[in-house]
DNA sequence: CACCCAATCTTAACAGCGTTAAGATTGATT
DNA sequence: AATCAATCTTAACGCTGTTAAGATTGGGTG
């Protein structure tokens, strides 16, 4: 463990340096060669920590997933207890706001299918995807202090439009193309309703 | 020209073959070699069209582009002529849907950044993406229909909250882990206001 | 303590990739 | 008929992911 041969810890040492690669050089830049160099280890190590290199990929990706889910959920909290509109829009801006500071993470997290997700009501899914996950209950809570009864239908429908109207935000704001000098903020505001 | 040294209309036929390839495996499973193969070509003919893979790559994605604008104005053009809100509606829908069909051009137009946009709608701008330039168009259109004068800045959120929430919902009808058994015109419907 | 085994890492090799360089072929122009 | 520029080919380079076979090591068993 001292001398070398045995990394010890290099799993989450591949996981961090590829993390670090994609946020300096971009996803297309990072090779599994390229992560093994930076861990000072041979091009084929990673082998015996991931099956191969879209395991790897998924492996770092699952870590943006927490660190963007960590930061909505801090959003959240900053709000006062009991105003859950408030924290739906919290939790909107922060949505955006993440992505605006780091766009590649954007593509990164949603362009290569793994966010799992069920619109379904009446039940909570442990695999789905955090953000989302959080969303659906902030919205179900809102429902509940209204006294809102929607159907099964009509509540599935208007957690789309939450999810979708800030998710399509934060997608457009993330295209490098697109310039805005207005405040993504207002238009979170304009879209959650 | 008959006999195969020279090709005659090789640019044209490598962006057809390579918009096959793309349908049928997959972006990430196109390469240069096999566009060229696939036209029983060298897999360095290409050079003498392209500057580069990733300059073809754009040309499909321009073609994709175009494509995907046609059907967008051939629905809009199926609605009464003065019926300016639901030429919106049916432009959101048929942005949905024509993902649906074809979720890999969801992610092969938008995830490298090559869709300009300007928000501004005081002008008009010939070189942003034809899809958003219908919706900008017809926007005004109801507006100036309704008697609505808003502000610059209420415009444009307002144009943002058009097209982000039909893009939002495209981009998650759009991700394969997604199911929703409802139908996503409601909430298009539903999203448009 | 000695042994062994399984996990971990290395080197070697393979096919596929994008790209460049140098040369062959051709249709069109002079 | 000669020439030239566009087009296509072959050869080579360094990079990639992946597999196979072997070296190294720490932990658990006798």
């Amino acid at each position: 463990m001292l001398d070398s041969y045995h990394h010890g810890n290099l799993k989450q040492e591949l996981i961090e340096q590829g993390l670090r690669i994609i946020n300096k050089e971009g996803e297309d830049k990072l090779s599994f060669r390229k992560v093994a160099a930076a861990c000072g280890v041979s091009h084929t190590a990673a082998y015996a920590h991931f099956r191969d290199k879209n395991d790897m990929v998924t492996a770092i990706r699952e870590t943006v997933s927490r660190q963007f889910a960590k930061e909505l959920f801090k959003a959240v909290d900053g709000v006062k207890e009991d105003c859950v509109e408030d924290k739906i829009v919290a939790l909107g801006r922060r949505y955006v706001s993440f992505f605006f500071e780091k766009p590649d993470y954007f593509k990164f997290l949603f362009t290569n299918h793994m966010v799992k997700v069920h619109f379904d009501i009446e039940k909570e899914y442990e695999e789905d995807f955090p953000a989302f996950t959080l969303l659906k209950k902030l919205y179900l809570e809102m429902n509940k202090k209204n006294g809102v009864v929607a159907t099964r239908e009509e509540g599935e429908r208007e957690l789309i439009r939450l999810w979708s109207s800030v998710h399509g935000i934060a997608a457009i704001a993330c295209m490098d193309s697109v310039e805005y000098d207005g405040d993504w903020n207002e238009v979170v505001m304009n879209c959650i309703k």
